[in-house]
This record gives C-alpha cells, structure tokens and sequence, in this order.
RNA sequence: GGGCCCAUAGCUCAGUGGUAGAGUGCCUCCUUUGCAAGGAGGAUGCCCUGGGUUCGAAUCCCAGUGGGUCCA
C-alpha cells in the first residue's frame, strides 16, 4: 500500500502549506494545515465538534445545502445532471439499489463505451445503504437514505494509440483540480480550512481501485474523493486492501462523494443529522409517541449526542459496551441512558426508514420476495415494528407519504396504497405467525421443555417471525425459548446446503472475429422478408452450420424475441438450405442450417413469412399490452420479463396485488383501442442522453443497450428501448386477446397473450370448451354457470341422500338379519355375510349389528377386489384388527384397525367366500388367544 | 432465480394409512328477560385439482393450481 504514497503528494498540499502527519490514535495518514494537529478527526479518534457549534457561517436547510453545492460546481464549469432512480438494477444487472453516485456511470461509462450525459458534471444522487440499517438511529449520523452529491470528471490518457477507442478523451481534470474544489466548496461555506483533515484511505470496488481522500471537518466525515485509476489485474504492481492486484488503467475518473446530509447537520449543529434534515418529521413523531422531555433529561440526551458516534456496530465492540462507556462518561446509569436514548433512536430510524420507503416506491420498486421488491418489504416491516414498538399511532401510509411529499413525487396516492396493502400483508403474517407461537409454546409448555431452535428457525424461515417474537408470545404461555447467538447464520445453513454452480461454458468461437459485423437489413425495412447476399464463410457444426452473410434479414435471437426461419437459396436456384435457427455473436449473425451452402455464392434469403409476421404481431402487442397495464395498474407497472413466440407472448410486471378478471378485461379494452387506432409504430435511433432526458428510465423495459445512440420504438405514447421487429402500424396486430394472468411471484404478475391469427383461435377455442359444456348440459351457452352451479348443488344433495339412505338401509338390514348366517362367538352373537357392497354400506350395516351387541363380520366381492369390515362391541373380547388380519392374509391382502372396527381385503375376490366360511373359526381362536 | 412451509366446516385450526374432528360462528328450543350471558339439541365438508403407490389415501409419492416465507 506504501507504494501509493507518491500519489498524496499533491502539488496543491505543498503549495498551500500542508504537511503529512499520522493519526497517534490510529495511524492512519493524513494531510492538514494545522502543523499541531496529532489525529486524524474522525470518530472514534474524536467526538463531534460541531455540535452547539457549526462549522459553516450560515445553518443550511437540506434543499438549501443541495442548491448551494449544485450552483457552486455550475459556477465551476460543471454541467448539473438530473439524479438517476434508486432502483439500480434498472440500468445495471449486478447491484440492486443505488448506492452512490458512480453507481449512474458503471458499467457503460466508466469503462470508456459510452460518453457521459456531460464532462465534468454535477449531481445530487439519492442513494439507499441497507448494509448501515443498524446503525440508523443510533451514532446520530447514519442514514439509510441520503444524498450523495458529487463531482464527476471522465479522463482518458493522452498518449493512446487510439484514443477514439474510448467515448471520451483527454483529460478534464484530476487530484489536484478536485482538492481544490472542494477546499474552496469549503471556503464558500465559511469553514475554517485549518480544521480540515484530507486522510488517506485507498479506496477498491467493483474491480477497480485508485487512491482517495477522505475529508474529515469538525469530526465528522464530510466527502470522499476518489481517484478511480487502476483495474485488477493478476500481474499488476500496486496491492491494494482486498488482497488483489491492480494497474493502471486507461481510462481514469474523478468520482467524489458529499454526503448533504451531513454538510446540512454540521450548518446546524443539531444533536443528530435527523433533526437538521426532517426536523418537521421528528417533532411529529415524537409528539405522536407522547415523548416529552425534562430540562434535565434533554440536557443529557443533548450530552450524549455528541458521544453517539461511538455508537457504531462496525467499529464499536458491541452495541451494550458501547453504550456503557457513554454512560460513564455522562456518569448516569446505563438503564437510565437507555430508557432516555432508546425511544429517540428509534423514532430518528422511523423518519429515515420512511424516506427511503418514499424514494423506492416513489421511483416505482413494488414490495415483493425478490430482488428490490423485497429489500423494500423487509424495510417497511422494521419501521412498522419500530412505529409499533415506539407507540407512533399515525398509519405508516401517512408517515411514508410525508417524506414522498417532501421528495415532491406525484404518485403519492399509489405509494400510500402500496404501504396500505403491505402493512395488510404484515399483520396477516403476524396474525398467522401469532397464532402458530401460541399453539407451539402451549405444546412445549406443557411438556415443561423450551422451544427447540429447530422450530425457532422453522418458524422464521417459513413463517417470517422473528426470534424475539416468539419469545415475546411464548413468555404469555410460560414456555421458554433460548435464541442463540448464531441464529442467524443457522438459517444461513440451511439454505447453503448445496451450491449450484454451473460454468457458463462461453462459446468461445474465434472464428468469427476475423469476420465483419452483418450488416442488419431487418432494421431497414421491417416489412420486406427476402434478400440476396453474399456468403462470407461456413462452420460446421456438431449438426448442421453456421452461415455467415455479409447482409441478412433474418432477425436473431435476443430481447425476447425468437429467431426468425426460412431458407436460403443460391441464385440459378441450384440449391437451397433451410435456416433453423438465427444467433448472434459480436454483431456477427449466424444461420444455423441444415445444408452446406458455398463460401463466396450469393444466395436469395427467403423467410418464413408467417412466422415473421405473427412474431412482429406478438412483438408489437407486447409494446401495446405493457403500455395499457399500465394505464389500468398505475405507473409503477415495468416489465420484469418477457418472451414473444408466434403463438403467444407473455410479459411479467411488477404489481403489488393479483391481477383479477376486471384489470385484465380492462386492460384488454385499452389495449384493443390502441390496436383499432391503427396509428403508426415508428423506430428512430436518437443520442442516448438526448433520450433518456426526454424520456426517462422507463425506457428501458427490457435491459439497457450500450453504445451511443439507441433505436427507440414509438407504439402510441408508448417509447421503449427496443432491438425487435415491429409491424407498421397498431392496426397491423389485428387483435390482442389476453390469455391468462397469474401470480408467477409475489409482486409479479405474468400476462399471457395471443396477437393476430392466434388471438383468434384461443378465442375459438374457448368458445368450444364452452359450446361443448352446454351441449353436455343440453343448455344455451349464457346458461351454463348458473347450470353447472345447480348440476353441483344437486349431486352435493344427493350424495348426502345416498349416505343417508345406506344408513337407514343398514339399519333395516341389521334388524332383519334373519336371512344372515348367525354363530355363537364365546357367549357373543356373531353375523357372518357376504354383501356386495362398497364399504361404507358395510361399515354401516357392521355398525348397526354393533348397536345390538352382536360381532359383524362383513365381506364384499365389488369394485373388483375382496373387501372386509369387522366390527366388535365393546365386552365382546375379541380383537377386530387381528380378525381382518387373518380373513385378508386369505384373500392376498392386508388389512387392521382398532380393536372395535377394522376394515382390510385383496386382490383375491375368488377366496372371498372361503374366507368367510373360516370366519367363525378365526373369530373364536382370535377370541381365545 | 433458489430453498422451505401451507391448502380439511363460513372463520381459526387438529387429524401422519383404517368410521372426518374441535373451537368459534350459524339455526332451533329452553332459562333469563334490559343487555350480556348460560343450558340443550341441530345443520353444515368434491379433506385444492389431476395422476401414482395400497386391500384401503385427508394422510405417502409425483405434477399442477393457489397462498405464505427466507435468502441472493
């Protein structure tokens, strides 16, 4: 790492009098004017300074600080860009939420592939950071929500070989440029410069990694710089903290971080970063909770306040030593700070968990058990417990839409629905998980013994309830419960019990990169289906082979969209090969074909017409149909998947109820409008920042293209990003019937469809299972529920008639069992008889002769199997089970039962009357056994 | 995307291969009558669907449908 020395040696440090010196607490390295100056500022090095007493000249509102840094970097020459969604994973496959500001630049444009919306620019991006929800509330300075502005400048070395290789070029400006700025950012604020710390702390992420600057003022860390320069590489010189090695790259990147809370709470000077940035939220809430403070009390919590930066789980040893040492210091008692600081923390946690519920569901991510959607429940969830737990009795819709108000969304009304219907689902969850608690603690309670931790992690696992809830509820039964230490990790362990790995075995077809991209006819003219071009080269295959065109119109697989198929004939019409399968490798298009066509011969593409057309239909639906759910569902509808095939399609979208009979049927109206509006679908390939400016993210429904420009398609008001084909106009689809909608994971909604021909043929065949229906029914086909409903009520009564009539035919043969062959079993009547009969009119008839105080032994040949039923009053002495034992073992069957009743038989219909005739026999050696 | 759990009376659930149950709600009657309540009796089930194993499946196996939950 000391090789990264030289790279702090700063020509702006040096001129401006700074020296180097060394934490004495922690060692670390750090650059200051103030020659006295012995650690570093940073907690747990020292306690806040700016509390009571700001670091700037004037205390700053969080709009205020956002609009103060924003028009400093303006009037810097940089260019303000509009902040990106905190859903990551819409422009990027690897991360889930935004985590800073860099995170609206990777891959595309740090790698060089695609320009920046502008160079240097400046942004105020909101970001979420699970991974600090711990500490939310407590060190008086995490948020899990928050700001990130910064300062961003692309450079690409000068002495390339190519330097138009990359989207940018030349440099912009790097370390000493971007010191600068910031200390005089400072300087604007009115900070007193002498105090600021600039500590070095290299900095690794994503694959790269380069020296950084943390900036430290008052105690607080108020910026990072970093100065993204080198990539992983195996051979590279520089080791870095990760235990990887890098070098330089050369593409290098001015990527900084202001935290605007922070820069907002030291203009204040407030005990916590939450009272200088929702100080409205946090006087609600705290009147809501009836929390009302002493002079003395609020004194101490004022006092501690400035200590809470110890409280931080990844640095402090644990939370309860942590809090220990405060009191100390306070010289109060831990139980006291705690029953003080406790109700706070949780109401400063309540406030930030609302604003980042309002920046998720605000930019669209719908409560779900995947991806975003789930972090957002799992969100929601700990701020209903925390609201619950605090006493806050304002419905959590409301405490989220005060912050999605202050963050000015205009979909509150759907945001306050989501947090309705979620909240909903959490206390069905607890209400079920409540009642499972009880029965299970009752269970263990009785039998004196603590609930297992197998159940422990069952009933988290399965049943979302949290450890400290069953004991909560198991305390009310008097079971114990004992939670270890590792529970968490236990759970862990059942779920990594077997790693699927699967290596993607990368077509690793060198080949093809000597080979020119195919030129893309089917972007031209979507319309035309035939061509001629030149044969470039031929691979064989393990079955068949790879053609490759110098033009084609043959569509390749990819953006949901199959292949196209068709032939390929040589011109004097000498041969002609089919093409099954169309891929696309490095922009190089390859026909998978059953014959070999010849290297350097033009041939005549021919598609599959009928296919291209329905595959077009089904594409272009797919545009119509996402754009009517989301007239009908709301704004947050987005495609989560979708696969076009010729004679169905289906898109997956985000919605946080189940898609019901009424939203399909209107979806299916607005849809059809647009079809019969028959206006044109238009494609243009506009400057990608030029579209996402004037379109937004929406735009990308089906994942992010790289390059320069994009090819947009116009379906009514509907823009997507889109590589497919599409038909000219809405009314080219002819008609679009939705098929079916199911929940394919909560959250997401599947929208099965069929466009064109096939639209029409689902239908019929709907309307045939329908006719048939009737025609069974003898009915007209609008009358077949409410007959179907009477058919069933009617076999549900009879059924009940039938059982009743074999009871009272039971009872009639029992009294009158004359005709039946009567035997003596040690004292006890015994009724032998076969009856042909399905076993619950034996079971009856045996239960009838019981009522008498006489044995029933019953056999019956129906159903194609020997049956037995045994019944036995109670004084009778003789065991049913053992009885039906014998009988079946005599029929090559089995059978038992209690004592008093039991039932058996086999396959052996033919020894049926054989068996019975033994059955005296068995009955009184079973009886004298 | 993967793992796990669940589906039985209107509701909440028990039943782990052998006669489908409890609590609650419902109906009738009685007691008391201001309400609340108490007593007696009664009705209520394609045991989610389809296949398999078995003499026999609510129960075991497979698939589907619907719901829940944890993880990345």
């Amino acid at each position: 790492m000391s090789e990264l020395e030289d790279e702090y040696r700063l020509d702006y440090f040096e001129e401006n009098g700074f020296v180097r010196k060394s934490c004495t607490d922690c060692g670390a390295n750090f650059w200051t004017r103030d020659h006295d100056r012995e650690t570093c500022g940073e907690p747990p090095c020292e306690d806040y300074a700016f509390i009571d007493d700001p670091g700037f000249d004037e205390p700053y509102s969080l709009e205020e600080m956002r609009e103060a840094f924003l028009s400093f970097f303006e009037d810097n020459d940089h260019e303000r860009i509009e902040p990106y969604p905190v859903a990551a994973n819409r422009w990027r496959d690897d991360v889930l939420l935004t985590q800073a500001s860099i995170y609206d630049f990777q891959p595309l444009v740090t790698s060089g592939q695609t320009p920046p919306p502008a160079n240097p620019l400046t942004i105020s991006q909101p970001c979420i950071r699970m991974q600090d929800i711990d500490n939310v509330g407590k060190t008086g300075r995490h948020t899990m929500a928050f700001e990130m502005m910064a300062h961003h400048a692309f450079n690409a070395r000068e002495d390339l070989e190519d330097p138009d290789q990359y989207a940018y070029q030349g440099e912009v400006y790097w370390k000493d440029e971007c010191v600068e700025y910031c200390d005089e950012f400072f300087a604007s604020m009115g900070a007193n410069l002498d105090e600021i710390v600039y500590i070095e702390d290299p900095w690794v992420g994503g694959g790269n990694a380069g020296p950084a600057i943390e900036v430290i003022y008052k105690g607080a860390e108020l910026a990072t710089l970093v100065f993204m320069s080198m990539e992983q590489d195996p051979d590279g010189e520089y080791e870095m903290k990760d235990g990887n090695t890098y070098s330089p790259m050369d593409t290098y990147i001015v990527d900084t971080g202001y935290g605007l809370e922070r820069w907002t709470w030291m203009s204040q000077g407030t005990p916590t970063v939450y009272e200088a940035v929702y100080p409205d939220m946090i006087a609600f809430l705290k009147e809501n909770a009836g929390i009302e403070l002493s002079e003395d009390e609020a004194e101490l919590v004022h006092r501690a306040a400035k200590l809470a930066g110890h409280m931080d789980i990844d640095e402090a040893e644990d939370m309860e030593t942590a809090r220990d040492n405060i009191a100390r210091k306070l010289d109060v008692s831990v139980s006291e700070l705690e029953a003080l600081m406790e109700p706070l923390e949780d109401i400063y946690a309540i406030a930030d968990h609302c604003r980042t519920l309002a920046y998720m569901f605000g930019d669209g991510i719908v409560p779900s058990n995947v991806s975003t959607g789930y972090l957002a429940r799992m969100v929601l969830r700990r701020t209903k417990r925390l609201v619950d737990g605090v006493g806050v009795d304002a419905p959590l819709d409301e405490l989220v839409d005060m912050q999605a108000k202050r963050l000015e969304y205009e979909n509150r009304d759907t945001i306050r629905d989501i947090v309705r219907t979620e909240v909903e689902k959490y206390r069905e969850t607890l209400e079920r998980g409540g009642r499972k608690v009880e029965q299970l603690a009752e269970e263990y309670a009785r039998k004196s013994e603590p609930i297992p931790t197998s159940e422990l992690i069952e009933l988290y696992d399965s049943h979302g309830i949290q450890p400290d809830m069953v004991e909560e509820i198991a305390a009310e039964s008097g079971a114990d419960v004992n939670v270890p230490d590792d529970f968490y990790s236990l759970v862990a362990q059942r779920h990594d019990s077997e790693e699927a790995f699967e290596e993607a075995g990368s077509d690793g077809d060198d080949r093809i990169d000597d080979l020119p991209k195919t030129e893309r006819l089917y972007y031209d003219d979507q319309q035309r289906t035939e061509f001629e071009a030149v044969v470039l080269d031929v691979f064989e295959r393990e079955s068949g082979f790879d053609v490759v065109l110098d033009q084609t119109m043959f569509y390749p697989e990819g953006g949901g969209q199959p292949a196209d198929t068709g032939t390929l004939s040589d011109d004097d019409g000498s041969y002609t090969v089919e093409v099954e399968d169309v891929q696309i490798r490095d922009g190089v298009i390859l026909h998978r074909t059953d014959e070999r066509p010849e290297k350097g011969d033009i041939v005549r593409g021919q598609l599959d017409t009928r296919r291209r057309r329905q595959l077009m239909r089904n594409h272009t639906a797919t545009h119509v149909v996402i754009h009517a759910a989301r007239q009908v569902l709301g704004d947050h509808i987005r495609q989560a998947g979708a696969q076009k095939g010729v004679e169905s399609s289906r898109i997956d979208v985000h919605h946080y109820e189940r898609i019901d009979r009424e939203d399909v049927k209107r979806i299916e109206h607005v849809a059809n409008e647009i079809v019969m509006e028959n206006t044109p679908v238009t494609q243009e390939w506009p400057d990608r920042h030029d579209a996402e400016a004037e379109h937004g993210f929406d735009l990308y429904q089906g994942g992010i293209p790289p390059g320069e420009n994009i090819r947009l398609i116009h379906v009514a008001d509907d823009v997507q990003a889109c590589g497919g084909t599409h038909v000219a106009r809405t009314g080219d689809i002819g008609t679009i019937k939705i098929r079916n909608a199911e929940r394919v994971q909560d959250g997401v909604g599947r929208l099965t469809f069929a466009a064109g021909e096939a639209a029409i043929s689902y239908t019929q065949e709907a309307e045939d299972a329908l006719y048939a229906a009737a025609d069974v029914l003898d009915v007209n086909p609008g009358e077949v529920p409410e007959t179907a409903e009477r058919f069933f009520e009617e076999w549900k009564a009879r059924g009940k008639e039938i059982e009743d009539l074999k009871e009272e035919l039971a009872e009639v043969r029992a009294s009158g069992a004359g005709d039946a062959e009567e035997v003596d079993v040690g004292g006890t009547p015994a009724v032998v008889q076969r009856l042909d009969a399905d076993t619950d009119e034996l079971r009856a008839t045996a239960n009838a002769l019981v009522e008498e105080g006489k044995i029933a032994v019953f056999g019956s040949g129906a159903g194609g199997s020997a049956q037995f039923v045994v019944a036995v009053p109670e004084d009778a002495g003789v065991n049913a089970g053992e009885v039906v034992g014998e009988l079946a073992s005599k029929v090559g069957g089995g059978g038992g039962g209690p004592p008093d009743f039991a039932q058996g038989g086999g396959p052996d219909v033919d020894a049926l009357d054989d068996a019975l005739d033994d059955a005296a026999d068995v009955l009184r050696a079973v009886k004298n056994a």
